[in-house]
DNA sequence: TTTCGAAATGCAAGCGCTTACATTTCGAAT
DNA sequence: ATTCGAAATGTAAGCGCTTGCATTTCGAAA
C-alpha cells in the first residue's frame, strides 16, 4: 500500500492544507508573502506528506536550475579534488548544487559532457584550461550558458578565467633552480597534447633557460601518465642520460612524488645526487621525505573564487575580467645545488 | 542580435525541419522509429540551431532524470576520490550523470543534501556508511528514490550496501600485528561520532585483542582530523605514553602517512622503533618510505559495482542483496616485530 | 490501377511548478 | 456600520518535452 502511493506534489500539499498551489509555492519561495497562520498550516502539510519540490518542473517554470556544472579531467588527482571541494562548498553557500563530470583527459568526452550538463540545465559551467574545440565555446554562447575557465590564467583569451600564470610560476621556480647552478635538467611532464597548463609550464622552464643564455634543446623531457610505474620508468629514462641530469623538474607534485620514490628505490639520494621539484604544493609535498620543493598554488582560494565569479556571471550576466591568483615558490629539502 | 536570440527548443527544430515536435523527439530518442530522410533533415536542423534538449522538461515528461546523486563526506580525500571517479565513469557508461554533494562529515548538511538531490530529480542516491537519522531513509522511501550505501557492508542493515566488512578487515590486520608480538598498541583514528566505518575498524582491533586474551582497555586511542598538524599531535600524544606503544594502528592511510612523517621528524625509526599501519591502500601507501602496511580496499571495483547496482535498482526496481567485497592485507615495510 | 496494412508522422494532453493578474479578505479610518 | 486600500490568496497560463492515439503515407499484392 505504501508503495502504491506516488510522490506528493504541490497539488497534494495544497489540498492537504486547504489552500491553492500558488500559496504553497509562495510559502516555499517567498514566505513573507504569506500570512503566518497559513504558512504554518502549509509547512505542516509539507512535513506530513514528505513533500519535496520537483526540480524539473521548477527549472521549467523559472528557467533557472541553480545548478553549476564542472568538468574536470579527473577527480582522482588531489590537485583537482581540493579545488573542486572548495568550489562545491562555496557553491552550496550560495544556494547552488554542483553537477560534476570528468573527461578523463579526452576532448571528445569533454565535449559530450558539456552538452550533457547544459541539457541538464546547468546555469553555468566550470572548465579546466583553455584548450578545446572552439565549437564548444560556440555552443555555450549559443545556449547562453556562461563558462569560466580555471586552473590557468590568460589575460588575452576570450574566455574568462580564474587561475594563475602557469608559465610565469614555473619560470620562477626554474630561475631558482638555475641560480643554484644546475645546467643538466630533466623534465617529467604529463601529456602536452590538449593541455595548455602543461605546455605553459614547460615554456616557463624554457624562458628561464633562455634568459640564462642556455638552449632549450638541452632539456630532456619525458611525458608520462600519473601511474606510479609509468612515472618510475620516466625517471629511469632520465637517469639513463649521460651526463646525468642534476635536477628533475616535474610538472606537478604527483609526478614528483613518484620520481622521489623511484629515486629512493634506485639508491639515488635526493637532493645530493639529484634534485627533484614539483608543482602545486598539495599536502603531500610537505609529508614526503625529503619534503618537496614546489610551487604553491592556492587551490582552495581558486575554487572558491571560481564559484563566486561563476555565480556572479550567472546572476548578473556580467562578463567582467579574469582573476589572476598568485603562486609562491616553496623551497624545501628536495632541491639543492648540484654536486661539484 | 545574437544575444537576443533565445535558446532553441524542440519546436524551433520542428519548424526548421518542417516536421512535428513528436518526430523530432523520436529522432532523438528512438531513431529507428523515423525514416532515414526525415531523420537526416531533423538532425541537420538540430545541428544548425545548436539545439540541446531541456532536461527539466524531459524529466517532467518521462519522470526520470538519468541522474544519480552521491553524497560523500569530502572529495578531498583520496579514499573517496578514487571510488567516486570509478562510480562516475561507470555511471556515464550507462547513460547516467553524477550529481555530487559533500557533507563535510556533518549529518545536518547531509540531510539537506539528500533533500536537494532528490528534488533535483536524482533517480537514485549513493550514501557513505549506514550511520544517519532514520528520517532520511524514511524520506527516501517516501520519495521512492532507491539508495545504496557504500564503503561498508552490513548484511543485517535494512539498507542495501556495497562494500566490505570494516571490522573483519581491521581484525585481520590486528591479528597479524599481534601475531608479531606487539602488545602495546596506539591507535590514531578519525572521529567515531556518526561514522560506523571508524567504529567498526576499532572494534576489529578489539576483537583481535580479545581473541588473544588481551584487554581492549589497554588500547590507547586518539581521535584526530585529517589535518597534517593535528595528526602529528595525535602521534605525539601516543609517543608520550609510557611504556611507549610498539605499534600505531591508523584508521586509514592518510592518517598513517601523517604519522609516518611525524615519526621521521621526531627521529623515531619506523618500523624499528615503532611500527605504523594504515587502511585503504591508496596509491600513496606504496610510495612513502617506508612503504605502508595496510589493508587493501578495492575502491575502483567498489565504485563500479555500486554504480551497477544502483542503476539496476533504479531501472528494475530490484531490492536484491548487498554486495560484499574482499579486502586483503598488504604487508609492507612499516610493520615489523617489536624490539626486544 | 486499386486496395490494404504496416510504417511514418502528427495531434494534443499532460508532467509539476511559478507568477502575472484577478479576486477576496481584513483592518483601519470614517 | 461603511468604505477603501493594502495584503492575502486564488486562477490559470504557460515552461519544453514525451507519448498514446489518430491520421496520413507508401509500397506491395491483387
Amino acid at each position: 500500500m505504501q508503495s502504491e502511493r506516488s510522490v506528493p506534489t504541490l497539488d497534494d500539499v495544497a489540498k492537504a492544507a486547504g489552500v491553492s498551489t500558488a500559496t504553497v509555492s509562495r510559502c516555499l519561495n517567498s514566505p513573507d508573502r504569506v500570512v503566518d497562520k497559513t504558512r504554518k498550516r502549509v509547512l505542516q502539510a509539507v512535513e506530513e506528506l514528505g513533500y519535496a519540490p520537483n526540480f524539473g518542473a521548477r527549472i521549467m517554470a523559472v528557467k533557472r536550475s541553480f545548478t553549476i556544472g564542472a568538468i574536470v579531467p579527473t577527480m582522482e588527482n588531489a590537485i583537482f579534488a581540493r579545488g573542486l571541494q572548495a568550489f562545491q562548498e562555496e557553491l552550496h553557500k550560495r544556494g547552488y548544487t554542483l553537477l560534476v563530470a570528468s573527461s578523463t583527459y579526452q576532448p571528445d568526452l569533454e565535449r559530450e559532457q558539456v552538452h550533457k550538463l547544459v541539457s541538464r540545465g546547468a546555469d553555468g559551467l566550470l572548465l579546466i584550461g583553455h584548450d578545446r574545440d572552439p565549437a564548444v565555446y560556440e555552443f555555450l554562447k549559443n545556449q547562453q550558458v556562461p563558462a569560466l575557465v580555471a586552473w590557468t590564467y590568460a589575460a588575452t583569451a576570450p574566455q574568462r578565467s580564474v587561475g594563475f600564470d602557469n608559465r610565469v610560476a614555473m619560470r620562477r621556480l626554474a630561475d631558482e633552480i638555475l641560480g643554484l647552478g644546475h645546467t643538466r635538467i630533466g623534465v617529467i611532464s604529463a601529456a602536452r597534447q590538449g593541455n595548455d597548463r602543461v605546455r605553459q609550464r614547460i615554456e616557463g622552464i624554457n624562458d628561464a633557460l633562455m634568459s640564462k643564455g642556455l638552449s632549450p634543446t638541452s632539456l630532456n623531457t619525458v611525458e608520462t601518465t600519473y601511474d606510479v610505474d609509468q612515472v618510475a620508468r620516466a625517471f629511469d629514462a632520465l637517469m639513463a642520460v649521460r651526463p646525468r641530469p642534476t635536477v628533475v623538474i616535474c610538472g606537478n607534485d604527483v609526478l614528483a612524488v613518484g620520481a622521489l620514490r623511484r629515486a629512493y628505490d634506485l639508491g639515488i639520494k635526493v637532493p645530493q645526487d639529484v634534485s627533484i621539484t614539483g608543482f602545486d604544493d598539495i599536502e603531500l609535498a610537505r609529508i614526503v621525505v625529503p619534503a618537496l620543493t614546489t610551487v604553491h598554488v592556492p587551490h582552495q582560494k581558486m575554487g572558491r573564487t571560481a564559484a563566486q565569479e561563476l555565480v556572479d556571471m550567472v546572476e548578473n550576466k556580467t562578463t567582467g575580467a579574469s582573476v589572476k591568483l598568485e603562486t609562491h615558490i616553496r623551497i624545501r629539502e628536495s632541491l639543492a645545488a648540484p654536486q661539484q
